[in-house]
DNA sequence: GGTCGTTTCAAACAGACGTTTCAATCGAGT
DNA sequence: ACTCGATTGAAACGTCTGTTTGAAACGACC
């Protein structure tokens, strides 16, 4: 029943959805989701909630002896494909994509199950390379990285009439894992930066302004 | 009229928003829209494209002799104000924010008209920054850059949840220009990084992996 | 002033939607 | 076997939607 809701409301929306078509795929009679959930509202909070229990979980911390680069290259890669799953996102996936984008009041469970969680271990990778600052620059950071992540997701079709389809295609998974943790390891002042090919062009150039 | 149908479908969206209260907001009748504009669909093709016309332009290109460094920062911090808004965003800001995360068939001219032609000059300005890279790695640095600066829109419901509603009002515009910008520039090798005081910091750690 | 194409208006239409109703069915407890 | 609460079933209800209708009002032109 939820796996038949949580489908539909990913591919549809909550307002594009019907229980009608909710039920058919479910096998069940119309009245079953008032009966069982009250209304269509709360069978969308319980298919939100059902989604993020049943979906990728978040992968084990890495031990304390690698260093906090790898550590960072292993998140964008694990919130590549769990998160963003550009390729072929499942149901899951989609309707926590959807509960972001447009929150309802399932998001507060969400916010602290399934997002705090990650949030916080980005913040924590970030904290070890940045030790000297600030939780307000931290938290700016994190949002750099989770930004990149998922703007090819959220603007994907915008993107991919943008570049094209087949610069969009080229932008695969491994490509991005490594454009993004190499742009922000370089921006941290863990790897070599763009578009120079020794490191002494950083201090030949001036700061910013 | 178009105006009215602009900050319905703004605020509601398209499924809803409906073209009773468009047409009362607007003072016409409800066979109005119909005899105008054929049905709803194109009457919200119409009103995003009026939102584009009627909304903030692209500011004029910079001169030719203030670094691209400067231009980062302008382009970043027009992008935050006129695209992004995330203060006092007009009906046009939001109407055309809609379009990018669900586009509809007014999305090509969209494309073509308002954000091409932006991205292109961001593209223009990180090519001068890196002589050397190909058009995949301009592209995701164009999105990297991007990406930063539409997360605080499209996600703002669950980050303001996420970090507190404190925290989150205290990245303000002026604060995400200055950190997206350097963020940027210290990836590109063209600003002092993140998370050291010296410079000398760089050469001293070594490249990932 | 009359005429004709254009625009406005109130009303209604047809369909889809979430929700409700109430009888039928089931299943465990005694 | 009976009972009673829980569940399912088909049908209908009421509302809201986009759209259409046909008459009325308007405005320029001869």
């Amino acid at each position: 029943m939820l796996e038949a809701a949580g489908e539909e409301f990913a591919e549809k929306g909550f307002d594009g959805a019907t229980v009608r078509v909710i039920c058919d795929r479910a096998g069940m009679n119309l009245a079953a989701v008032n009966y069982h959930f009250g209304d269509k509202e709360q069978l969308y909070e319980q298919a939100v909630l059902h989604a993020h229990r049943c979906g990728p979980g978040m992968p084990p911390a890495e031990d304390a002896n690698v260093s906090p680069a790898e550590d960072l290259r292993h998140y964008v890669a694990a919130f590549l494909s769990n998160v963003v799953a550009l390729q072929s996102p499942t149901w899951h996936q989609t309707l926590m994509l959807r509960e972001m984008v447009n929150p309802t009041r399932a998001s507060e469970a969400l916010v602290r199950e399934a997002i705090r969680p990650r949030f916080e271990r980005l913040s924590g990778i970030l904290r070890r390379l940045c030790p000297g600052e600030d939780d307000r620059r931290i938290q700016a950071l994190s949002f750099s990285v989770v930004g990149q992540c998922l703007h090819y997701k959220l603007t994907r079709s915008i993107s991919e009439r943008l570049v094209g389809a087949e610069a969009f295609g080229r932008l695969d998974p491994e490509y991005l894992t490594d454009h993004i943790t190499r742009f922000t390891l370089a921006a941290l002042g863990e790897a070599p930066p763009f578009g120079s090919m020794t490191e002494s062009h950083v201090s030949r150039k001036g700061a910013l302004k």
